[in-house]
DNA sequence: GCCACCCAAACTGTTGACACTTTGAGGCTC
DNA sequence: GAGCCTCAAAGTGTCAACAGTTTGGGTGGC
């Protein structure tokens, strides 16, 4: 099956449907931090060559879930205090630059789009929260509100698009797993969510980057409180 | 030749010599923006077969040097008016940071040594100015020195540093070779880097980072003033 | 008993051939 | 003559086999 047919009906190559398989695995754990990679065994089990997997990999080195060096078997990247840091420093450089942009570019429509959204994700929340799973079916989900996402989209930089909503995003969901949803920061965020809202309202791109960066930061300060302590892995060194 | 040894005479895979030699073709412009690559073309010029080729081009879309969709041949990315400010607005975003974790990061020893060498430079720039390229042999020049580099990489953080110096810079310079370098741009520029070293010596973060997202949005209005209009290339175009 | 050396198994890098898709030129219909 | 269909040439995607490197265990020397 040269160009099997994906979930979504489409011809795609088959290195797409390694990937985003293997980057289901990464993130769902199936694939621990870590975890060597054997091309072979993979291309076996997905029942194509090695081929598609080498490209796979190759991609999955370039959005940085994989390590990878000459003649060495492929690693799944090993999830470091030191990596949250530096992870959470360069969301903090780029999400608030693409806030500062959105407050000044946004449309009026936009913005008030957002608000009206943000507001019906309040509610559903909460009716969730008191209803449990039971509304699960009828309230429309389409698909988790992401203020993050909504405003990055609209920083109209579709490089910083790209960097949020590609390679980081898929290793903050790393982190995210390791640690796990905690209601009460659920409530925090959205009143600072609601604080950038009102920034973005008033055009003000300096304080709604500085909002940005202070919302960024909580997030990890309350990560790192939460973090099961990283698995002490050492394997990444080598040497004395 | 599987493993041919580069000029450094080490052994190293062919797609690493393969890639390199294109990131060169395409920062010299023998490979010009907008040039279609063929993978049998590429592969018999360099005397090896079309793997290693696929896994160069494949990692010079990751470095988004060329665009590519499936079954569709790779072409080399189309500098834009619009690339550019999103390639100068990520830099302000990134090298800001870098440049605020730099200024609370420093040893007093690194600043010293900043400094020196920056002194240096300006010295050795002024000498050439006067003497033209007479003194190019014994003036050692271990490799122009880059005030910018230095600060990024004193950042202390490695995702950043590899933002910076890998896609970014690559492109960065695709753009700086069709614009050219402009002297007096340069004196003004060491004035600022005077700016920015003192900000670090002092250690204010904030101005550190102020003053280098002016630095570099100044940079950008002078490549744009001197940018020889974009050959309006519509090929990335399709449809009616 | 400990260390260096050697070697085979495992794995990655590379190759040439084959399968599938796109594209554009030529001919047919209206 | 314009527009659509057909089809072959060009090019990318995939495969299975071969070549070179790393690695871990076994052997011999000290």
């Amino acid at each position: 099956m040269p160009t099997p047919s994906d979930s979504d009906g489409k011809a795609q190559p088959l290195a797409d449907t390694v990937l985003s398989e293997l980057v289901a695995r990464i993130h769902d754990g199936r694939l621990p931090q870590g975890a060597p990679i054997n091309e072979a065994a993979i291309a076996e089990e997905f029942g194509v060559s090695r081929g598609p997997v080498r490209e796979a990999l190759r991609r999955l080195q370039g959005i940085q879930l994989v390590s990878r060096e000459p003649y060495v078997k492929a690693r799944v990247v090993t999830l470091t205090q030191e990596g949250a840091r530096e992870l959470f420093e360069m969301r903090m450089a780029l999400e608030g630059m693409a806030c500062r942009l959105a407050a000044e570019r946004m449309s009026n429509e936009e913005i008030g789009g957002l608000v009206r959204e943000l507001e019906q994700d309040r509610q559903r929340t909460l009716a969730d929260r008191g209803a449990g799973a039971r509304s699960a079916a009828n309230a429309h989900v389409p698909k988790a509100f992401d203020l993050h996402e909504r405003i990055v989209r609209a920083s109209g930089n579709s490089r910083i698009i790209d960097a949020l909503c590609g390679d980081l995003y898929h290793l903050l969901r790393m982190y995210r797993g390791r640690s796990g949803a905690v209601p009460e920061r659920k409530s925090q965020a959205y009143a600072e969510h609601w604080q950038l809202v009102r920034a973005l309202k008033a055009r003000d791109g300096e304080l709604a980057e500085s909002l940005m960066r202070s919302h960024v930061a909580r997030a990890a300060d309350h990560l790192f409180a939460h973090l099961p302590l990283i698995s002490g892995d050492m394997t990444a060194l080598r040497g004395a």
